[in-house]
DNA sequence: CGCCTCATGTGAACGCTGTCAACATAGGGC
DNA sequence: GCCCTATGTTGACAGCGTTCACATGAGGCG
């Protein structure tokens, strides 16, 4: 049924196409990831899988609708990206600290080695925020979550002033998307790899540090 | 020569303007102020300074040229405000922490109360970063300018290890542009003014106390 | 098996955008 | 007083998001 002839480009022989949804959002998402949320463009998403502009229509109400659907996928598969590192990180109440580090560091390399579907994933209102806060056992996590859990194995250790565990899982997360913004859009985007990594274990060090000191 | 007839819609009795950069500043300025960057759409700007749309085109390259001009208005707006939270703090070694908050105070404070602004000001490569650094003695100081030259202070102190003062520049940046990025446009948009307090007053603990540090 | 419904796709169109090329105007230096 | 040139205008083009009316055909129902 259906075949790619130029790369990206397809044509079909059935009038209804069977997948189209996914098949945009793929589209979609890989426009993002080559060129940020700006190079998301409707009409070049539908010519990209074979089909007229208003097919898309059908299945997003509108542009911000679709590239919406794109910051859902691109949240997933950083917090997919965070739980690999985590993954090689010891469990116990010892390694919680590497393990605040771990997410931390993998918020910030997922935003480097990612930055259009960074920028995507937290652009506008399109975010699912802390305010209603994810369901922990949420089939697809999410960044923040990754990063509370990790403030609440910290509380739990003693190691975080329970008074200041609220408030503090803001702290981290700011300080940690702030340092990604500034690699990915703002001025520190023309950084070497040596100098953003000393940057980072700096910011690490000095969130773990702030936050768990005592005097 | 000039009148306002509509607010915001000018008419003139002259061919030529005399003064058309200006104007099409300060129009472009109040609509990012009002809506953000994407608010700003070169048509609209010209008809609302009552000239034809190509007129734009003899003071800006193009769409991106005026943006970043108004970026740059907005990073000497923001440091003007930082400037005078600055004054508001004594001088002299002691008051070197009191210093740093307020700067910090001042860039997050600003961001909220000016989101149009604060958002075009960091957006895309339009910016003079940290690479160049500004020269001290500019008369448009820079928002980063005003932090860099508290961390010189602490390091004179002491009270900052040298050796991370490199560093730690980018470090309480990245905390401070993160917290702003997230009230702003992210996921803690709708925080109440009392949260916002809580979080901004934490996030200047930790990192004050996390970079000056002595473990 | 055949029909009919309705989700899914198409075509043409509207108003808007940024931008370009050719032309009009008039202010300031000789 | 005249012309040069900076400044502003008119008209046009391509591309965008989005809408409306129509086409298609897959799947449920008799």
């Amino acid at each position: 049924m259906w075949t790619v002839s130029t790369p990206g480009r397809a044509h079909r022989t059935t009038y209804h196409h069977g997948d189209l949804r996914n098949a945009l959002v793929e589209a979609a998402t890989a426009a993002v990831r080559a060129g940020g949320p700006a190079a998301l463009v409707v009409r070049e998403i539908a010519r990209e899988v074979g089909v007229s502009p208003n097919a898309a229509y059908r299945h997003f109400a509108s542009h911000a609708d679709l590239l919406a659907t794109v910051a859902a996928v691109a949240r997933r598969d950083m917090a997919r990206a965070m739980l690999e590192r985590l993954a090689g990180v010891p469990g116990g109440p010892r390694a919680a600290h590497a393990r605040l580090g771990a997410v931390g560091r993998g918020y910030v390399e997922y935003a480097v080695a990612e930055p259009g579907l960074f920028r995507a994933a937290f652009d506008g209102a399109a975010v699912a925020g802390p305010p209603g806060a994810a369901d922990p056992r949420d089939p697809h996590p999410d960044p923040w979550w990754l990063l509370q859990e990790r403030l609440d194995e910290l509380a739990a250790t003693g190691d975080l002033d329970p008074d200041r565990r609220a408030v503090a899982g803001t702290t981290a997360w700011a300080a940690v998307h702030g340092l990604a913004v500034l690699l990915v859009e703002g001025p520190l985007a023309g950084l070497g790899a040596a100098d953003r990594e000393a940057v980072l274990t700096d910011l690490l060090r000095t969130v773990d540090e702030g936050l768990t000191a005592r005097r």
